[in-house]
DNA sequence: CTGATGACCAATCTAGCACTCTGGTCACGA
DNA sequence: TCGTGACCAGAGTGCTAGATTGGTCATCAG
């Protein structure tokens, strides 16, 4: 795809955030999204086949850009490899970008029926969560307890990190904690429950975990500006 | 209240019940269930003041169940007191009993509006989940990690539960466990998160702990049965 | 000839209205 | 005294006419 094109979409994408935060999924209209953008009504179709998947791309371009924090973090210190760090970090990263933290948190009011589209799976997916591959990574470097496989953790830590996400729109407003100190608590609930009391070197796993996650990063990128479908 | 008033309380509370679990609480009428329960519509609003009132009761009463078979677990083996036994239990009894897996898991096909009342508020709150007294308890008996305290738990213990209880209606059909295995799960993750490495003896703990949950079972008991406002 | 556009259309959504249903009350009867 | 069901206000439902909008494609600018 041509540079400009891609610059195109962009100012597409940052059309259709602005209107999802400000007025939710319902409201936003591909006219509107269009007049925004300086871009004929056509022109959006040039680039995404249906609105769904021009959503989809919005909450994607969002992952590309929190993975790529994540893999910056790793390259300045290869402890952020280990499991109980990446998620601390992949709370704090999805939290702060409002659109990850409406699709983690299933913010009905922004989100509305874009939740129940099949579109939006892949974004909060257990693949975005942790990859199976990473997870073995992680077991071949001894970052996992020992005796614990990486198919031994596909209930309990999408289960475990769920949680935090979708207990915050629940919360009772005298909780009074930081973004900060909730991931803590998650860092700290997962360095107990699956990692080994003392973490080894985590250099070598940090090398072949990098380039998982940016992996990741290129499939997202593909699927928002290549009009995929998302699969 | 005279016992023949409980009787037709309870008769009310099966007929609602069962009702809700098979039509969903926007379809049960009032004369509904006066006329499952054989008794005229006006006699419901002799025990409750209003129809929601009347479906807190239902969960109420479950809930009472639901602390009776904990307690009678504790009085057969005091370790249950601990707080990844309690929780377990807890998991288990609660997805056990349909109304109040309905409430845990936030069934919105058979709750529909009564999720946003705050009368249903107080079966899913952090009381029942784990009262401070009971937090207390352990805490003083060595049942929580060295420098534990208490309060440090409100945040991550009920983010931890929610977590295994709002992820249920979201599995794909492709994960096969069991009840007891996703309970053991739980249980171990609050076992190496908050508890110490070698747990004492737990006979002291349960003694007061029991007290505190038969309070509790009396508390949601008078709130079924008093017509109370469930505060 | 390429790529962008916006008028257009079918299909869905919304507003407004008439009508039904139901939670809650209370006068009456057992 | 205690239980009842006829009754009522107001919330809910179904319907229809009309507006809105996702997606297409003939047309046009460069």
């Amino acid at each position: 795809m041509p540079t400009e094109q891609i610059g195109r979409a962009d100012r597409i994408l940052d059309a259709a955030k602005d209107l999802l935060l400000r007025w939710g999924y319902r409201r936003v209209t591909i006219d509107d999204i269009a007049k925004r953008a300086g871009v004929g009504k056509g022109t959006i179709y040039l680039h995404w086949r249906t609105r769904e998947q021009l959503f989809f791309a919005v909450g994607a371009r969002e992952a590309v850009a929190m993975l790529e924090a994540v893999v910056t973090a790793m390259r300045a210190d290869p402890g952020e490899i280990a499991l109980h760090r990446y998620m601390r970090r992949f709370f704090l990263e999805a939290m702060r970008r409002p659109v990850l933290r409406a699709i983690f948190t299933r913010d009905a009011e922004t989100l509305d029926k874009f939740l129940s589209s099949p579109a939006r799976k892949p974004l909060e997916g257990a693949k975005l969560l942790a990859s199976r591959e990473y997870l073995g990574v992680l077991a071949r470097h001894g970052l996992l307890r020992a005796g614990l496989r990486p198919e031994d953790l596909d209930y309990p830590l999408p289960t475990i990190v769920f949680g935090f996400f979708a207990i915050e729109p629940m919360l009772p407003a005298e909780v009074s904690l930081s973004l900060e100190e909730k991931a803590d608590h998650l860092a700290d609930t997962l360095r107990r429950t699956f990692e080994p009391e003392r973490l080894p070197d985590c250099e070598p796993a940090a090398e072949r975990g990098i380039e998982i996650f940016e992996g990741l990063s290129r499939d997202f990128s593909n699927a928002a500006y290549g009009g995929g479908d998302g699969s």
